[in-house]
DNA sequence: TATAAGATCTCCT
DNA sequence: GGAGATCTTATAT
């Protein structure tokens, strides 16, 4: 049994901004990492820039399960981009991981990063410095026993919402969170 | 079967 | 500020 916050279960756009402050831990490797988060998107279940938009699919299906779930997909060929499943299950909604402050296991991320500056400044970099591929698409991040899990932090001050990054369909919806 | 585009990052200038 | 790396899926032949 995992214990998922409420909010959750609410519209990406809604949950979204309530992640942040949150802790993301891992437990891949010898040395725990954790980063807290400060940025993040929402995509929505009616959303054209959304993976989920078209329907499931066999890489997508992480998106239709439970609020809580990790999904992961290959982002350019080369990176891992991380979201939190959001909504209620079967409808598609997830939360995008775009960057954070390392926070533990701060040596760790730099080997496995392989420099020392920009560690965690954006979705495919935040992955690689927490050791996310996708072997942990599907896992459930409120397990107790799991490998990478969610831990509250404190509730942001101050937000700044402005449009997403990247993406060419519903470019001015602003549904990009983050604090400083 | 082929081609193009994508929720990106790094290195170079 | 721009190119290249390199995988998955969608859409077209």
């Amino acid at each position: 049994m995992s214990h998922v916050p409420s909010f959750l279960l609410d519209n990406a756009e809604v949950a979204a901004p309530r992640l942040l402050g949150w802790s993301l831990v891992t437990e891949v490797g010898e040395v725990p990492t954790t980063v807290v988060l400060t940025e993040v998107e929402a995509y929505g279940s009616e959303d054209p820039a959304s993976h989920a938009f078209r329907g499931r699919r066999v890489a997508n299906r992480a998106m239709f399960g439970r609020a809580g779930t990790l999904y992961v997909y290959r982002s350019y060929g080369l990176h891992w981009c991380a979201n939190v499943v959001c909504g209620p299950e079967g409808v598609g909604a997830a939360i995008l991981l775009r960057a954070g402050v390392p926070s533990v296991g701060i040596e760790e991320m730099a080997r496995r990063r392989g420099r020392r500056d920009h560690l965690t400044s954006g979705p495919g970099k935040l992955t690689a410095a927490l050791g996310i591929d996708a072997s942990h698409n599907r896992l459930d991040l409120f397990a107790p026993g799991s490998p990478i899990r969610l831990v509250k932090g404190v509730g942001p001050k101050k937000v700044t919402v402005g449009p997403r990054v990247g993406i060419s369909k519903a470019v001015d919806l602003p549904w990009r969170f983050r604090i400083d």
